[in-house]
DNA sequence: GGGGGGTTACGTACACCGTACGTACCCTTC
DNA sequence: GAAGGGTACGTACGGTGTACGTAACCCCCC
């Protein structure tokens, strides 16, 4: 009874900076409780289970985003403001990060985003249907980005600096790979992420300049 | 004793057919064994341990993709080619795709994949650097597509469907979620990809074509 | 033929997990 | 004071991954 009374809010706290410290795996239910110095059955009482308590850890995280947006600026620079944010999250919360990627939430929190998207890109003259298209890439896009970013997922690309340095590439099977081998160990993710950013933008653009004439 | 002796393939094949009828989360190395009719422990004469089992189901996974690369080919019927394989593995072992690509894997298997495209996009006249931040954007958007169509972070994208139909979005608070709810509520994961692959190819040609002069 | 060593199968045991259930306490409202 | 509801908590059950010890088997070498 120490301390203020443990709250849902608390437990999610609790949650998110176990996992910051110890990663996504250490996390248990009794671990959380003991981080709080609570029996491990009182935080049912607030929480209905693990799998809801995560969805909260994904929802707090994914609402700490600052969209500072600004309906004077020019469409594309809305989107790179917007995509910047929300890389944030793999900055602010790495191990987290997974978790907010892997969940589908129902809630407000996960919709403000989408609601953000969505009007600018109506905003730059892109109808409904290529509204909705145009989001669903850039999240496919900026999802396998922060995976790749968060350790996750390297599925290959940047992670086998081991493989490669550890016992070298076979140049004979794989030339590419074995001649490209330092450029593959190593990544700027935020170079990365930008240099996509940009591209997903001029494609878009060409998109919406083709739409309206021949331009 | 009975049948043929238990061998790290059959661990892993049983693994992966587990998975695909009965989900990841109930994979246990208690059901694996049960499924092939064996003790336990007997596993671990095979296989160090469930992780490395479950990077063997990626590898597998993995390499059951359909390479059928044409040298002579463009190289963005190339790039669209590889692509589509590359997705074939949600349509072969939906429920498996979230391992692929959420393991790193540090076996030949997962270096095939990119020794194919680098070679292609090289061949597409892309210096080193270049290739690879056209392959790691590629493979970005792939990862996140795929879990995305694997019903693993709809992300609030498609997602809502239920959240959508069930109790309706204030319009109020999200004007354009809920006037493009019908959209976002439905999904044709194979036209979206196409889509976002095409986007990208037309990019990267943006992107070539500028270099070698204002073309 | 008779060891003997290495591989394989397996049972038991341990530490940990999520959580259903029952119990004790406190605080409010009659 | 009594009643009732919410909160904290202990215990217990069925599950997990795997370390360890034991027994059977095969094959090779003497």
């Amino acid at each position: 009874m120490r301390s203020e009374p443990l709250s849902r809010a608390r437990i999610v706290a609790a949650a998110i900076d176990l996992i910051e410290r110890e990663g996504a795996d250490a996390i248990s239910m009794r671990r959380i409780a003991a981080e709080l110095g609570v029996g491990v059955m009182s935080l049912y009482n607030h929480v209905p289970g693990k799998d809801a308590l995560l969805n909260g850890v994904a929802e707090a995280v994914l609402s700490e985003i600052e969209f500072t947006d600004d309906p004077d600026a020019h469409w594309t620079d809305r989107v790179r403001m917007q995509a910047r944010a929300f890389r944030q999250i793999a900055h602010h919360h790495p191990r987290s990060t997974m978790l907010v990627v892997s969940r589908q939430l129902h809630s407000a929190a996960g919709l403000l985003p989408v609601e953000r998207a969505l009007a600018t890109l109506r905003g730059a003259g892109f109808d409904g249907p290529e509204a909705v298209r145009m989001l669903r890439m850039f999240i496919a896009f900026i999802v396998g980005s922060l995976l790749r970013e968060v350790g996750v997922t390297p599925t290959f690309a940047p992670v086998q600096t081991r493989t490669i340095k550890a016992e070298g590439v076979d140049p004979a099977l794989f030339p590419e790979v074995s001649a490209l081998a330092p450029l593959l160990g190593q990544c700027d993710h935020e170079a990365e992420f930008d240099f996509g950013v940009e591209l997903l933008i001029q494609a878009m653009q060409v998109h919406s300049g083709r739409k309206e004439g021949t331009r």
